[in-house]
DNA sequence: GGTGAAACCAATGTGCT
DNA sequence: AGCACATTGGTTTCACC
């Protein structure tokens, strides 16, 4: 598929906001019948637009409820401490999300945790552990005001 | 979660790395059948613990390969110009992730654009139209090191 | 590309242990 | 709490349009 119509389009907003749709009731929202809806919704999967099917999850529910950004950067930017820090980072499963970043920041982190506590413990044993960090900058999130996992378009 | 047994959090885990099993491919998984794993799922959705069930896009696929984290700080700080920022915030569907934070900074942003002319678009004639804003500092993502939805526990 | 029917199989509910 | 079985209803395939 080189590109997409509108019923594609369509279909990715639903699954995107509910997976756990039908595709009998994805085909009548979209005045279809379940067929069609069947094999493109296979086709969008085969074709790599869509990516998995997950459950998420709360993380007040869970114990995690302390959500904290980090922003790190290297002392040094050769090639290899790049890469030595992104397989550090990759271990520790506290981490949701890591970027490498463009200009004076090195890296963003979004970190999990069940306190303060918590994290103090994954900074000094973990983080502060990896080689050739030079600023490492906590910050903690009071609110989540938008945290969704959907594209627009 | 201290009404979760092992069972429980096995099955936690199994549906945030992958929605799509079958309850009875995650029985046995768990050495169970379907009706004990179907009734416990069933008890994660309504006491909140799995908040919704969504598929994840492949960001590149759907054209919109631009990762940018924006930092926003506001000029004055009482509980009206926060609401407010908040409000206007949530408009804008480029923003995938918000977060009002403690300290120096107020808002962590992550937006996702299509390219550089869209982010210059998004931060001219929408994010910057949102009053009492001090400080706006955009770094943009080269990779993605880790992103994921899964919580660790 | 879409429709509708048929076969198949997973989800769901009940009753037993 | 879990298991087994029965029913419901969604998924998947396919012949036809």
């Amino acid at each position: 598929m080189e590109r997409l119509d509108e019923y594609d389009l369509k279909i990715l907003r639903i699954l995107q906001k509910d997976s756990s749709m039908s595709t009998k009731k994805i085909a009548s929202a979209l005045n279809l019948t379940a067929s069609p809806v069947y094999e493109r919704i296979r086709k969008l999967e085969k074709e790599g637009y869509i990516k998995k099917y997950v459950a998420l999850l709360n993380k007040k529910r869970i114990n995690k409820p302390v959500t904290a950004i980090c922003m790190v950067s290297l002392r040094y930017h050769n090639e290899g401490f790049i890469d030595k820090f992104d397989s550090q980072i990759r271990k520790l499963s506290e981490v949701q999300e890591c970027y490498h970043m463009a200009g004076k920041v090195d890296f963003f982190l979004k970190i999990n945790v069940s306190g303060l506590d918590e994290y103090h413990d994954f900074v000094r044993t973990k983080l502060s552990k990896i080689d050739n960090i030079g600023v490492l900058e906590s910050y903690f999130v009071l609110k989540d005001i938008i945290d969704t996992t959907e594209f627009y378009f």
